[in-house]
DNA sequence: AATACGGGGTG
DNA sequence: CACCCAGTATT
């Protein structure tokens, strides 16, 4: 399993000394990271590292400002009913992360007395917690050797060791290399330090190798761009969509709850037909699922929305619907009153869709 | 092993 | 526009 070369122990060992020196000197001041010296506040640690799952930091630093105001601890986010977590969550994202996070807390609370568990295997079992963020978290916040492997990392084994392994298929190989790397001790910090390195100096495109403090021991600097080698990506398709914008003369929005499983589930967005690749939205589906409504003819808003998601891009056009007055609905539908549109917490792709219809 | 799952920043 | 990012869960 563990066929390291003498060469590469050596290398491995090299890597940590300097790069704690470099974080010593560079260390940047983020919401959630602690002062030296000062223990860890795992609360932090972990809302961050959720939040830092495919994001980046400049995204993350107001929502993580956010959620840490209004709730400070671990049985605050508990106690928060789910959907107002999802209406500050908005526009981050991965929204599966947000319903992660309220039943992780939940079941820090029932099952684990409201402390967080300090191994990796512990953490792992978690809800949201995959192998990235448990060893994150067990080093950074209980200082426990972890191998933290996350995207940036990857790259700089990639480059350190000259590895020609391919992503995604040969992550295992990466994991092997930063197990060779990391230290027994300060192993928070040192994971800190080689993402940080990633994000400001061992960059995907024109990495600034002259100001590495690795740089003397890295094997790939040569041809640092061109690692790690990944393999090639898929197109996207292009879907099509209708949604509804209804609204009454005193000032409602028609908006729904979507469903629990899929594309930004659960959270509230405006309703509309199944966005669709290949073939024009299927109108007369919506219009009966619209028939609790007394008036269904709708007037096209100029243009189409557009926004791309990870696997599709869609191309939305909104229908526009004035009601009289409000009605009763399912159970799944409510009214917003349209003072509250603006700071209500919707998926940005409808906030694309409301400021079509709004023109 | 492959796919679903957001959105913003960068070159 | 394509690529990238402090990945995880599901199939």
């Amino acid at each position: 399993m563990d066929h390291a070369t003498k060469t590469e122990i050596a290398l491995g060992q090299k890597i940590a000394p300097p790069m704690l020196d470099w974080y010593d000197q560079h260390r940047r001041h983020l919401p959630w990271r602690h002062d030296p010296g000062i223990k860890a506040n795992p609360y932090y640690v972990w809302m961050s590292e959720i939040m830092l799952q495919q994001t980046t930091v400049a995204t993350v630093k107001s929502y993580f400002e956010k959620f840490t105001n209004l709730w400070p601890d671990i049985s605050d986010m508990a106690n928060a009913p789910l959907e107002d977590i999802l209406q500050e969550w908005a526009g981050l994202g991965y929204y599966a992360r947000a319903r992660n996070l309220h039943k992780c807390a939940q079941t820090i609370m029932q099952d684990f007395n409201g402390q967080f568990p300090e191994t990796e295997a512990e953490l792992l079992m978690l809800p949201g917690i995959g192998p990235y963020t448990a060893a994150a978290i067990a080093s950074i916040a209980f200082n426990q050797r972890a191998v933290v492997v996350d995207g940036n990392i990857e790259r700089v084994m990639s480059r350190v060791f000259k590895s020609y392994a391919e992503l995604p298929k040969e992550r295992a190989e990466f994991y092997r290399l930063a197990n060779l790397a990391t230290p027994d001790s300060r192993v928070g910090d040192y994971a800190q330090s080689l993402m940080d390195l990633g994000a400001t100096i061992c960059t995907p495109k024109s990495p600034k190798c002259a100001i590495c403090p690795i740089q003397p021991h890295c094997l790939g600097k040569l041809e640092a761009e061109g690692l790690p080698r990944k393999a090639p990506k898929k197109i996207k398709p292009t879907r099509k969509g209708l949604s509804l914008w209804i609204t009454t003369l005193d000032g409602y929005l028609l908006l729904e709850r979507r469903p629990e499983k899929g594309l930004l589930g659960k959270m509230p967005g405006l309703p509309g037909t199944d966005w669709i690749e290949g073939q024009e939205p299927d109108i007369d589906t919506l219009m009966q699922k619209m028939q609790f409504l007394p008036k269904l003819e709708h007037q096209l808003a100029e243009g189409e929305a557009k926004h791309t998601f990870t696997h599709f891009h869609l191309f939305l056009s909104v229908g526009k619907i004035t009601l009289s007055n409000t009605c009763d609905l399912p159970h799944n539908y409510f009214w917003l009153s349209l003072d509250q549109l603006d700071e209500f917490g919707l998926p940005t792709v409808f906030k694309k869709a409301v400021s079509l219809a709004q023109r």
